[in-house]
DNA sequence: GTTTCTGCAAAAGGTTTGCATATAC
DNA sequence: GTATATGCAAACCTTTTGCAGAAAC
């Protein structure tokens, strides 16, 4: 995985740095779906020294280079996912959090809109709200 | 159409003012899926005081009163939809323009979703992202 | 007459940019 | 040694807020 950021960073002619594997790491290991606020605050410890504009910047070329997308799921500030395959997200709207939506095909979904569209189609999202299992149980006491 | 909104916004003691008229009518003769600062130039020449503030306090209302939806198709700023039924939304990453996508039933989709996860869903958004018919044209020029 | 609204200006929050220093290669 | 990246601070843009005067009811 790590081989894989380094050498395609170095193909497209970025440097690799501490800062962007970090980066990169931290977000391929969660499925929290942060923000860049939120990878900043997880790095501190680690990267003391890290900027916040420097994890902006580092989210730009990995979009760039395909190894993150970016997700708005009707908030403030836009989220950040390393998983690139397609899948729905669901945002509880009670206590925030963004998942993934597993184990559902879109595929013939996404065929059918493609087709009933005269644009040529080059990806999607998904977004569902909700409230979520915790979140049901909290409200039921 | 105006009688809805204006026993709505009475119904919930909101006051009918000419600002928000215009604004929702606007917004309810376009497909453009306008942002804030679109409905507000838009009503520059008919209401030359209207501020951008009045724009974004109406679209708060009009959304809590159930006659608008927001949308954000992975744009900086939000769009703004007075049709309130489900659709997909297809945005030309060349020209910018967010399209209704009509045609499509999403709703076998949905519940395949909503089964799937064990969150209460209310609501969900989808948007594609592609090329339009005109940029098509214009690029193969 | 009371309550809510408008419009202005200022503030806020997220994101981008410019630049000097530091690091990758 | 050269080219690119980092980190800081300032700028930017969209959206929100506070408030005095205005309009709705």
């Amino acid at each position: 995985m790590e081989v894989c950021i380094t050498s395609l960073l170095r193909d497209k002619g970025f440097k690799v740095t501490p800062q962007r594997l970090a980066i990169y790491n931290m977000l391929s290991s969660t499925r929290s779906h942060p923000n860049a606020e939120m990878i900043f605050n997880e790095l501190q410890a680690m990267y003391p020294t890290m900027s916040l504009a420097t994890v902006y910047k580092t989210m730009e070329i990995l979009k760039e280079i395909g190894l993150v997308q970016v997700l708005n799921a009707g908030e403030d500030s836009f989220r950040y996912d390393a998983v690139m395959t397609n899948h729905p997200h669901v945002r509880c709207t009670e206590c925030g959090k963004v998942e993934d939506v597993y184990d559902v095909n879109i595929d013939a979904f996404v065929n059918e809109v493609s087709q009933g569209t005269k644009y040529q189609i080059m990806g999607q999202q998904f977004y569902f709200h909700g409230i979520c299992p915790n979140c049901q149980r909290k409200n039921s006491n």
